[in-house]
DNA sequence: TCCAAGTTTGCGTGTCACGCAACATGTGCG
DNA sequence: CGCACATGTTGCGTGACACGCAAACTTGGA
């Protein structure tokens, strides 16, 4: 990880990710198609061949954000304390996790509001439920495998979801609130 | 809808479906980019060109018949008696939807196991989030806008996936166990 | 300084989605 | 009954894309 090459390509891949973002913002949700993978390449200051070392499509370079940040879930979760409650642990690791810093709302909205991008980041956001599952077990002291972690994976990732959604609409309140009132319908035994 | 065009044309994007996903079956999930746009029309006795009037990815083609029931879930809960208790509602709605017929194992695990696929079919599941949870607004009493119904409707959809996934692997019970088990995990308020 | 491993790039190929316009097949009306 | 009209189907052409391959280039270490 220290490696000076991995993060090198860490650097590029973030570069073309958020290349792609911006351009997507740019154009707005009716016009994902004329985001091409040439203008994607330039922005990064990258060849399109590249790129496509890196993505095998926009929607998953345009994501790609999303994705990293989900996947790291688990991981916050396991940063808790060990003695307190899954609730209180689940919850604080997601609004920490998801509020520090917080979200680009333009990045969001262009996403939710375009089917394409909305499953691709389904898609990354779902993939994050394992590792989450698998730190839901330890913390609970249950069996990876077991439906219980999964579902309440299933669930919490499902509520933050929402939450995402919720905060976009005007008139909702910071996005630490919300995700902390759509957390609250989701059941977790003490 | 008794229409005998719209009818004949509900067959044809059956019959590619059908086709699309016989043939992802039999070139198994590594084999994914041999199933062809051109052999699946083939195969449903249509024009590549009318193929891609009614599916613009092969993926969607190959998901299809996951899309249409997970589509018509609101229908089912809303098909419950009007005095049931949400949780019985949800859970009897789920495992009549769903159990009834029992979902192609082969397909099923085609697709679960084909990242490509499994996300298309996320997508799928996840859109039809949104009229169960107005169905279960409508049942609880609440606002459609609001978190409850959102995020009770994708913990329950995010069970059934899930529960899906269980089935497939060797050991588990009948879906219809599996399903009630995953569901018991939602909180759902009587 | 020089080598080996890894990264970027250009090119060629096969596939695909989709606009367009002609064609066929039902549908409803006089 | 037959005629226009609407709707679904098809072939063709175009632009874009993902990816295999091999060459050029950069980097880190001996």
């Amino acid at each position: 990880m220290a490696d000076l090459r991995t993060r090198h390509k860490e650097a590029t891949r973030e570069a073309i990710g958020t290349a792609a973002l911006r351009l997507a913002v740019e154009q707005g949700p009716s016009g994902l198609a004329l985001v091409r993978v040439h203008d994607i390449a330039q922005a990064a200051g990258v060849s399109p061949r590249t790129y496509n070392n890196y993505f095998s499509s926009r929607e998953e370079a345009i994501c790609a954000f999303q994705a990293d940040r989900a996947r790291l879930l688990g991981d916050a979760l396991r940063a808790r304390p060990a003695g307190e409650p899954l609730r209180e642990a689940v919850t604080e690791a997601v609004v920490e996790h998801f509020t520090r810093p917080e979200p680009d709302r333009a990045g969001l909205r262009m996403i939710m509001s375009t089917p394409e991008l909305e499953g691709e980041a389904l898609k990354a956001f779902t993939m994050a439920e394992a590792p989450l599952a698998e730190a839901i077990a330890e913390r609970a002291g249950a069996v990876a495998d077991d439906l219980f972690p999964q579902v309440t994976a299933a669930a919490v990732a499902g509520a933050i979801r929402v939450a995402g959604r919720h905060w976009l609409s005007p008139g909702s309140g910071s996005f630490d609130t919300v995700l902390r009132r759509a957390l609250s319908h989701v059941h977790m035994p003490e």
